[in-house]
DNA sequence: TTGAAAGCGCTAACAA
DNA sequence: TTGTTAGCGCTTTCAA
């Protein structure tokens, strides 16, 4: 009679099955040579008795975690979390099918201690940043502890593996779209300009308005400097308003509506940003759509793959598409 | 010379030190009698050079991994995801002050083989459920495999280590503090019946709203079902209406102010929760107050309690504030 | 108070 | 194709 509180072991496969420990190892692992009829016996067995083969154990022979670190900010304004959410769903997908599990780091700003925590103890095999800075100091510590890492958004540093959407194409193909409605004078509001991925959408912007009028209202880090921004590009006498993110055009459209402001009679809206937040306004707005979800399976497929020791591609662009709604009729 | 790329493992303390590998190991658990010099000198060292112990070779020896779980439900609507993260935030925090780190796993729905794969694959010593369901797959899992864990919010399952808000005292002192106010007929609008929170949530305000006159339209799970409860709220003649959340109360606020209402003059209105999503709002909504982040400082502090085999209380209920604004003067 | 030695459960040369 | 054996880096009896 077997302890059955016992944990099993591949020992005990082995015993079982009359055969060696290397053998069981090797038909889990599928690695080195093995008869099929034999692997197929090991793995047959194994799967009815339900056996799992010990991560630490395996950890340590290896010195690998089988784990990856997922690093977001802390601090992350309401905005961004379904994107991140949507974002590590992805990620989490494809690790599990390689068989990975996701560790999580949080990062407040420059103090990335979150992040050292995991990687200097040796939790993690490679790690994804979920979103860059522009000087981000988490980018120059993983580059001078030599571990693997991909960052999804974009940076400007160099030789870092990276996969983003291609919002410089993006913003300038919309913006471009915007400017065959015969518009004669828009304003791009916009917030943080720390984060990479907004000053690239001002440039998609002023490469696709070309050369219609237009200003810039950046910087706006809360409702009130966006409602502000709103109230000045009325003032100015724009026709219409592009917004940088979700959350901007929420608060854009709200504002908007409230003082009675005619869309997209009076004022053309369109984001370049487009998620849960934006759904069941009134009227729809023009967007672009992006899928968060891809990103982050992408990025964690990259970053296993630098992990075993393949080359990966130093900037992946993924799609994006255009959605001409009501608000720019 | 050393090899400089070679990690260093406690043997190499040992030798350098001119000491046994045991007397290492024991400085740095703290485990085990040794001397106070001993273990200072050993600490020093080590601090110096930077050493850092082999997770995986103490998790084997231990049989213990030194992750908890930290499961979310990947389809979570755009108003849970900051309470999720705040809380996530302080199951971080105190995971990383006893030395553990969070692993993430998402479940959807019934589906919860984001949960078991975690479990089975021993990679967690414990797992903190950040939502429970009315009838919850991942608890009865959880129960089955007997592995310690503890939910955040609250479960009618007997036995379950939980940790929550007393939503219910706070529910029922706001709707007597409503009540005082001299409302004639109020409406409670409410959301998915599936979440216990929401049941108790119903029963807090039944106790508190007392003989008033008082009506409730729940199950709104879209922007489009809270807009006909407002309709209907106001064509019944109530002159407050109380929300079960921040998300509904933030689409009955945007209703009402659409359709020219006067908040609190005409109808006065209350939260059952407050978060960011309601700031800026005008008037400022009179709400509860929680906060998501001690909520998970506590869950993971008891679990790894649990973890560490000490008895832990079975319900912890954690405070609320009521926070008076205009809506409701 | 410290040390020697035997594991923890798996992998990976090297042999057979 | 399979087995033997020596680790991976730490913890934990047991002895000194």
């Amino acid at each position: 009679m077997e302890d059955l509180n016992k944990t099993l072991t591949i020992d005990d496969i082995a015993r079982e099955l009359g055969i060696s420990k290397t053998t069981v190892s090797r038909s889990i692992s599928g690695k080195g040579r093995i008869g099929a009829e034999t692997r197929k016996r090991v793995l047959d067995y194994i799967d009815a008795i339900g056996f799992k083969p010990n991560p630490q154990a395996r950890g340590l022979a290896q010195s690998r975690s089988y784990n990856i670190g997922w690093i977001i900010p802390g601090d992350s304004e309401l905005s961004s979390l379904s994107f991140f959410q949507r974002c590590m769903q992805g990620v989490i997908d494809v690790a599990a099918k390689k068989d990975s599990d996701v560790l999580i780091g949080a990062v407040n700003g420059n103090n990335i201690s979150g992040l050292k925590r995991i990687v200097e103890n040796q939790k993690v095999d490679g790690v994804i940043l979920g979103q860059s800075l522009r000087k981000d100091p988490a980018i120059a510590y993983l580059k001078e502890k030599k571990l693997p890492f991909v960052v999804v958004g974009s940076t400007e540093v160099k030789g870092v593996v990276q996969v983003d959407n291609d919002h410089l194409a993006a913003c300038s193909e919309l913006s471009s779209i915007i400017r065959m409605k015969n518009v004669r004078f828009v304003s791009l509001i916009g917030g943080d300009r720390s984060k990479v991925v907004n000053e690239t959408r001002r440039k998609g912007f002023e490469a696709g308005i070309g050369s219609v009028k237009h200003n810039e209202y950046v910087n706006c880090s809360n409702v009130a400097d966006i409602e502000r921004a709103v109230e000045a590009a009325l003032s100015d006498g724009v026709d219409c308003i592009i917004c940088e993110d979700d959350y901007i055009c929420f608060y854009v459209m709200s504002k908007l509506r409230r003082d009675g402001v005619d869309i997209p009679g009076r004022i053309k809206v369109a984001s370049f940003y487009n998620s849960r937040m934006l759904e069941g306004i009134q009227p729809a707005v023009t967007s672009l759509q992006y899928d968060p979800m891809e990103l982050g399976e992408k990025a964690c497929s990259i970053l296993l793959d630098m992990i075993e020791g393949n080359e990966v591609p130093e900037r992946t662009l993924l799609g994006y598409e255009v959605i001409l709604k009501a608000s720019t009729q």
